[in-house]
RNA sequence: GGGCUCGUAGCUCAGCUGGUUAGAGCGCGCGCCUGAUAAGCGCGAGGUCGGGUGUUCAAGUCACCCCGAGCCCA
């Protein structure tokens, strides 16, 4: 491109504009060769740095559209500021680690078997291949992510991406947790986690999050006797029976108040216990508060457990009622029933109260053996019924049903249930942290602001310690040794490190990533210095949130390397995901920055005084991307839409044969088919291929889901297209919006943290507002400055600038300046609002009001070029950041030939005067009442009913404020134009037709008057308008009687409006009335005749298809009427029209054209 | 069940610290323009601002309650 686009053979110098899609390909076929980015990347080097982190996708799935979002969103300031001078280092980062993957890779060997022990699955399959296979994994989609962050206009160093699971990444990360070690905040404990029986693993509170649904589970009411009261029970609620063999004790609320009820069961009659809001009916016997249950006992439901299988310890109290604060009276019965083993509460209570444990559910999700008979062995999920059964029994079941609830199940195997669970593990003290988090977290800039106090800082507060083990064998190890002779144990924060102290074990042969990973980094063993012994590493891995939460050092491999890099980027300026990493990344980076870079640490690397925050500065928290009816997105759930069909116009999707699909229909969900939008006569096109040439012509109609991405299609149409392999794909049948519209979508249609609705519709709308508007103002600037051979180097602006030109240049500045100030904030819906607007004023008012001004060569034409050149100079830079492809391809076509830099992202961002200068304010406002009166004008003579065509008389304007008048005096040449009438003049008369109405300034009266405000206000309204109008521009003040006394109303106190009075051809706003003389003679009527001749030539020079600048020679005739309007202004139309002869003279014989009721007949041909 | 966000025209959304004809774009209807033309422009019709109760001289805007949606958490 560069230079040479300037001559693409039409010998040009303004080339055109193409269509979005080759458009998107020449510029990002010049980004590529010309290696702009890493260009732009060196140029900038050695200024103040701006510093952003990516976080880190993983790339073992596909690609969507809110990474889509999130892309285009962090590219958006990277680029701005690189033009505002800035140096913007931009490290792409993968993901690697983690449950996700390993599950990916237990699907692929097809030991991921519902129920199935997939941990044994996968240690007989053996530890070496499965890291293998997972490092595979990881990078399965990775062309996919790549084209995409390409095709986008996402900047980002791909190259140089750091990798979560590379030897300097996992040896950052051991340094942090051998910080952490050091310090004692990382250490072995147990905790109730959510277990996930079949994967043998427990689950981080994200994943648990993901898998909560909607079941039918048991709801029981338990009946525990009562130790020494015969036929007395305490009543107890749950949901999960399967927890009561493991029952020790019973809450009660210490304040809250349970009463003694008698109630029938079967022949005998039992008093129970409950709290008194929650009894059942009965005769209450009394009424006693919590604290004087505390201590009572109760018969164990089922016999203590006699071996140790169920890691019973019943050295603490059990079967005993105990005070818990967090008992409630939300539902159950006010006594909570409580297995240590299996809650997060009642482990808590069980350890404050020190409470037995039971765990008669083993972590394979099965009755231990030490479990009552019936249910031995079996999965815990279906031992409820036999539970409630044998309770039924037994008589000690007060109540059984079910209800509706949600429960979680696991995120990647939807029929797993989950269990809580108490289990060994490791964990980060972070709860003794909170304060300095949230300290960190006050200094945070969260867009948007309600995150911080709200969703973030709620999380934050209620923070507990962090569960950082997994069981599982793909993730960053834990960097612990543990002696097997004693109890000796040490972290170590490098392979260095385990190496300066005799570590054995390495395996050379292996890829050295893979050493720092199971299994190999297992067989390390270091000797003992205590006792001579080996130890061991233990056997978990880290939550790989913590990996993520590392990437402000660890993507320098930080301390161990590129100390000098990572302090020159902490903290960052700005970084952007979704809301769902609130709780994720967001979190993560802050713990663990807040927790790791104390000032100790801070001063031993050199990295001065960081505070906070820390590690980032501005967040933006994007929505989720919806569908249009504002549900999430969802490929199996089909309302989708697909990426490339936006970008390439196609998309690759499988598809079902049905011959319940009529033939030329392609089925898919509702929401699918009412964002692709197509009106009823176009379709979409089915091929085998991407480019396959012809195809079957479908139209979408709903269908019920056929699944992931997949449509549904009639058995002969799949026959006709020729496919095969159950995969298709399907062509739009009009140009792709691309890449530009995509992310404008994203910019201009709503601000980022609320939920887009996506759809093809809505960016083919977005792309009309702007982009169209744009390419028409540049094809409208080429067509004349390539027609006058105009170049921008040589040919000068005039001192005096026309009004328009002023007013577009002052415009511009002013979009300058919001811009710039909007994105300083991060506001980046409020510029991109700024800048649609201003395209519209640029079309719609200057171009428009310019025209003819650009069709001469004089030096007012030169002055209209010049000026709307500068101003898309200006404008290729401001939507840079935005919309990089058309920026660039402006660029080129308006700089290109000349421009000392390569490329817009390279140049520096237009500056504008810091504040607009009052006179040119005015005359903004001036403009803007201009084009209100044009706007009225119009609406009044839609009224009148005569076309704008023909030419009237006059318009008077009467202001509301009359001194306007007189600075509207130059611009008057355009109403003048725009309405097409012969004079415009403001009104002597004003108040002959029009009257005037007064309003109190309520915000400057209100403040003053207060309750006396209604009195004033209804003083003004029967007051005679033209009165008060009076005494106010006499200076005197209008006086109203109040009871606290007179007052004089001075203009700043009142609004005068005015208001056309009936009868005349009048529209009016609150500050002007245009009124138009609307009678029509000979004259007028005659030069109405005259422009419709005109318009009927401009017609046959479009049917001739002639170009702009081609010559006519016109021939016509007509009745006298016609003769003569065309004699009058001949030269005048042959000038509009380009005619070098006009020849007119009466009808003939065979004349049958009619021109407003005239006979005419019309001949143009090519000079 | 808890937290956060949101509910303004048929659709997508603006509406600043409360201030008096509640705006825009799209869509729709009518019309205009014709040297940006498979473009451009104008006008118009559409809203009891989710519902209710308060505070206030004044509420789309503030408070409380209710209804509905989305997300997060449990």
């Amino acid at each position: 491109m560069s230079s040479s686009s300037s001559n693409d053979g039409s010998g040009s110098r303004f080339a055109e504009l193409k269509s979005a899609r080759a458009l998107e390909e020449e510029v990002l076929a010049f980004w590529k060769d010309e290696r702009i980015f890493e260009r732009s990347l060196r140029a900038s080097e050695g200024r103040p740095s701006f510093v952003f982190y990516e976080g880190p996708p993983t790339a073992n799935g596909t690609p969507h559209n809110g990474h889509v979002l999130t892309r285009v969103i962090k590219d958006l300031f990277p680029r701005y500021k690189t033009m505002r001078g800035y140096h913007v280092d931009r490290k792409a980062g993968w993901d690697t680690h983690g449950l996700p993957v390993e599950i990916e890779v237990e699907k692929e060997l097809g030991i991921r078997a519902r129920g199935a022990d997939s941990r044994e699955a996968v240690l007989a399959y053996g530890l070496d291949n499965f890291a293998q296979r997972c490092i595979e994994s990881v990078f399965k989609y990775t062309s996919e992510w790549e084209e995409l962050t390409e095709s986008v206009g996402f900047w980002v160093d791909l190259g140089e991406a750091y990798v979560t699971y590379h030897r300097e990444y996992v040896e950052s990360v051991w340094w942090a947790l051998a910080e952490l070690y050091r310090r004692g905040h990382l250490y072995q404990g147990k905790k109730i986690v959510w277990w996930w029986p079949e994967g043998g693993t427990a689950l981080s509170n994200g994943e648990v999050g993901e898998g909560y649904r909607d079941v039918d589970d048991p709801s029981v009411t338990v009946r525990f006797a009562v130790v020494g009261q015969p036929d007395t029970y305490l009543l107890a609620w749950t949901t999960t029976p399967w927890t009561l063999p493991s029952n020790v004790a019973l809450a009660v609320g210490p304040d809250l108040d349970y009463t003694f009820v008698k109630v029938q069961d079967g022949d005998r009659t039992i008093t129970v216990i409950a709290a008194e809001s929650l009894a059942p009916e009965g005769d209450v016997v009394e009424v006693v508060k919590g604290r004087d249950l505390v201590g009572w006992t109760y018969e164990p439901l089922f016999a203590p457990p006699t071996d140790d299988t169920a890691n019973v310890d019943l050295s603490g109290r059990s079967y005993v009622v105990v005070g818990g604060e967090h008992v409630s009276l939300g539902s159950g019965t006010g006594i909570v029933h409580t297995a240590p083993a299996y809650g997060e509460d009642d482990f808590a209570l069980g350890r404050d109260e020190g409470l037995g444990i039971i765990a008669m559910v083993g972590p394979d999700g099965k009755f231990v053996a030490s479990a009552p008979e019936f249910v031995r062995g079996q999965y815990f999920k279906h031992a409820d019924k036999a539970i409630i059964r044998d309770l039924k029994e037994r008589g000690l079941m007060q109540h059984s049903g079910t209800v509706r609830h949600s429960y979680p199940f696991s995120p990647r195997s939807k029929d797993d249930a989950l269990m809580q669970l108490a289990r060994p593990g490791w964990f980060i003290g972070t709860r003794a942290f909170k304060d300095q988090a949230l300290e960190n977290n006050a200094q945070v800039n969260w867009l948007p602001g309600h995150i911080q106090d709200g969703r973030f800082g709620d999380f934050l507060r209620n923070n507990v310690d962090w569960a950082l083990s997994r069981e599982r064998f793909w993730g960053t190890p834990l960097p612990i040794w543990q002696c097997r002779g004693c109890d000796h144990e040490d972290a170590f924060e490098s392979v260095e490190a385990l190496e300066a102290a005799g570590a054995k074990g390495f395996d050379p042969t292996v890829d050295p990533h893979l050493q720092v990973h199971r299994p190999w980094v297992d067989r390390i063993v270091v000797p003992c210095p205590h006792c001579g012994g080996q130890m061991h590493r233990v056997v978990e891995v880290i939550d790989c949130w913590f990996d993520s939460g590392c990437m402000p050092f660890a993507q320098w491999g930080f301390p161990h390397r590129g100390q000098e890099r990572f302090r020159a980027s902490f903290p960052a300026d700005f970084i952007s995901e979704a809301v769902d990493q609130t709780r994720g990344w967001f979190y993560s980076l802050m713990m663990i920055s807040t927790l790791l870079f104390d000032q100790d640490t801070c001063e031993k690397y050199g990295l001065g005084d960081v505070g906070w925050p820390r590690p980032y500065k501005n967040c933006i928290v994007l929505g989720l991307v919806s569908d249009m009816d504002g549900k999430k997105e969802s490929k199996s759930v089909g309302n989708y839409t697909s990426p490339h069909l936006v970008l390439k116009g196609t998309m690759r999707m499988r598809y079902v044969a049905d011959d319940s699909v009529p033939r030329g229909k392609v089925g898919m969900v509702e929401a699918a088919v009412r964002s692709i939008d197509l009106n009823p006569k176009e379709r979409l096109t089915l091929t085998a291929t991407e480019q396959g040439a012809d195809g079957v012509p479908l139209s979408p109609v709903k269908w019920p889901h056929p699944g992931k991405e997949t449509v549904a299609l009639n058995p002969a149409d799949v026959a006709e297209a020729g496919l095969s392999g159950g995969s298709c794909w399907l062509r739009a049948p009009f140009e792709p919006p691309g890449a530009d519209a995509f992310r404008w979508l994203f910019y201009a249609s709503n601000p980022p943290w609320t939920n887009t609705r996506l759809s093809l519709r809505a960016i083919r709308e977005g792309a009309r507002d702007f982009h169209l508007r744009l390419g028409n103002v540049y094809q409208f600037f080429s067509i004349y400055a390539n027609l006058s051979d105009f170049d921008p180097t040589t040919d000068t602006i005039s001192s005096e600038l026309d009004q328009l030109d002023r007013w577009v240049l002052i415009r511009c500045d002013q979009l300058v300046r919001v811009v710039t100030a909007r994105l300083d904030e991060f506001l980046i819906y409020e510029a991109a609002r700024e800048i649609r607007d201003f395209v519209e004023d640029l079309s719609n008012w200057y171009v428009r009001r310019s025209r003819s001004r650009f069709w001469g060569d004089g030096p007012d034409a030169r002055a209209a070029l010049q000026t709307l050149y500068r101003v898309l100079c200006t404008l290729t830079r401001v939507i840079a950041p935005f919309t990089p492809f058309l920026a660039e391809a402006l660029y080129q076509r308006l700089e290109g030939g000349h421009a000392a830099l390569p490329s817009v992202h390279m140049q520096a961002w237009p500056t504008a005067p810091a504040t607009a200068r009052d006179a040119d304010l005015a005359f903004a406002d001036d403009m803007a009442l201009v084009r209100e009166i044009c706007s009225l004008g119009l609406a009044a003579r839609a009224r009148v009913g005569v076309k704008v065509r023909q030419p009237l008389r006059a318009v008077e304007l009467v202001l509301a404020e009359p001194d306007r008048a007189a600075r509207l005096s130059g611009l008057l040449e355009l109403v003048r134009d725009e309405l097409n009438v012969r004079e415009v003049h403001f009104s002597a008369r004003a108040e002959d037709f029009v009257s005037f109405q007064v309003k109190p300034d309520y915000p400057a009266l209100g403040k003053k008057l207060g309750k006396e405000m209604k009195l004033c206000a209804s003083a003004l309204a029967k007051a005679e308008g033209a009165e008060v109008r009076r005494a106010i521009l006499s200076g005197a003040g209008f006086p109203v009687e109040l009871p606290s006394g007179t007052i004089h109303l001075t203009g700043d106190e009142v609004r005068l409006e005015v208001v056309p009075r009936e009868g005349f051809q009048a529209a009016g706003s609150a500050s002007v009335v245009v009124a138009l003389h609307a009678d029509l003679d000979e004259d007028l009527l005659q030069e109405g005749l005259s422009r419709e001749v005109m318009n009927r030539i401009q017609v046959a020079r479009k049917d001739l298809e002639l170009d702009y600048a081609d010559r006519i020679v016109v021939v016509l005739r007509g009745d006298d009427a016609v003769v003569a309007a065309v004699e009058r202004f001949s030269s005048h139309i042959a000038r509009e029209t380009l005619a070098t002869s006009l020849s007119v003279g009466p009808a003939t014989a065979g004349d049958e054209g009619e021109l407003d009721g005239h006979v005419f007949h019309l001949d143009v041909r090519r000079a």
